[in-house]
DNA sequence: CGTTGATCCTGGGCGC
DNA sequence: TGCGCCCAGGATCAAC
């Protein structure tokens, strides 16, 4: 027999990896040099509700023919800029985007759910598959999305529409950036009343932060998730400003490993999820002092923390 | 104006 | 073996 893909699907836990800014900048960095200079040759959606328009006519005709020049990434939208228009897309919580050259083999089938980040070997277009963009060298890209949370985005290139349109979707400090500073920060926390979790996952307070990294961030600043923005002190935003760059770059760093094999079929997954403190450990010891994580539900959303390393009061 | 909670969507896991 | 039920979760929007 030969060495089936079997093998990695019988993965011992399911990855679910959700797409946040580092998962998105990996994908990023790993379909820039592929696709810069490729003329998209033709858009297909096969699902019009993963598609925003804006509202306007005529748009997808015009793609046709256009030449790739960038792929740059804002918070968890990834942004590829055409001659004459952006395609925006972001992936919501189960988008994928993998590149597939049709000559080449796929992988077998999908003998398992595929979500995130999880499974990245080519594969043929499947009932997830919603959008089909053609590729001047005949490859294509492939956008699926099992929830339909994401969304892809065209819009024209002209003016400040790129601006205006994160201005309406309320992208806030975009790490890694010279506006990502600790006065920006600070000033993020005016007539924030809320709890800490909640606050972070507001794009507009830091874009690209999402239930991951949030824990990750807050575990790394020492302070509990239920804290009110409000209750904390110089010292303690600051911690918080730093821990947020620090866990996203270590995201990058291992999420980067992912996908180098996605682009080369090689079908491994990212490696973050070993470095993750608190997020999915519910129950385990913590990685620093040994007390159980504890999980909760803030804002309806999962939340995990170490109540030792992370007091509500200090 | 800030905050909260419902909503969308589907597969996986669980109970019986 | 299978059915029904509930959950996860990013962003948006209505309602306070």
């Amino acid at each position: 027999m030969e060495p089936l893909i079997q093998v990695r699907i019988l993965a011992p836990e399911p990855v679910f990896q959700m797409p946040e800014l580092p998962e998105v900048e990996t994908i990023r960095r790993g379909l820039e040099p592929h696709l810069i200079g490729l003329t998209l040759q033709s858009l297909t959606v096969t699902d019009q509700k993963v598609l925003d328009l804006s509202a306007r006519d005529g748009r997808l005709a015009g793609l046709e023919g256009q030449r790739i020049e960038t792929v740059t990434r804002r918070g968890k939208y990834l942004v590829i800029a055409l001659e004459r228009h952006y395609l925006i897309i972001h992936l919501g919580m189960t988008g994928q985007l993998t590149l597939r050259d049709p000559r080449l083999p796929d992988a077998k089938s999908f003998e398992r759910t595929v979500t995130g980040l999880e499974w990245c070997e080519q594969h043929a277009p499947d009932r997830h598959t919603h959008v089909h963009i053609l590729l001047g060298d005949g490859r294509q890209l492939l956008f699926r999305d099992i929830r339909k949370f994401g969304r892809v985005y065209v819009l024209e290139r002209v003016s400040n529409e790129l601006l205006a349109f994160f201005e309406t979707h309320h992208l806030g400090l975009e790490p890694f950036t010279p506006d990502y500073h600790l006065e920006s920060f600070l000033a993020g926390f005016k007539n924030r009343t809320l709890r800490l979790k909640s606050l972070l996952l507001n794009q507009a307070f830091v874009a690209g932060v999402g239930n991951i990294y949030a824990d990750e961030a807050l575990f790394e600043a020492g302070l509990h998730p239920a804290r009110k923005a409000p209750s904390l002190r110089r010292v303690e935003k600051e911690r918080l400003f730093l821990a947020i760059q620090t866990v996203l770059e270590r995201g990058i760093e291992f999420g980067g490993t992912s996908f180098r094999d996605f682009v080369n079929s090689e079908g491994e997954k990212g490696t973050n999820q070993e470095k993750l403190y608190v997020y999915g450990r519910e129950g385990e010891p913590c990685l620093k002092c040994g007390t159980p994580i504890v999980k909760t539900v803030i804002s309806q959303r999962g939340t995990h923390f170490c109540p030792s390393c992370q007091p509500r009061r200090r």
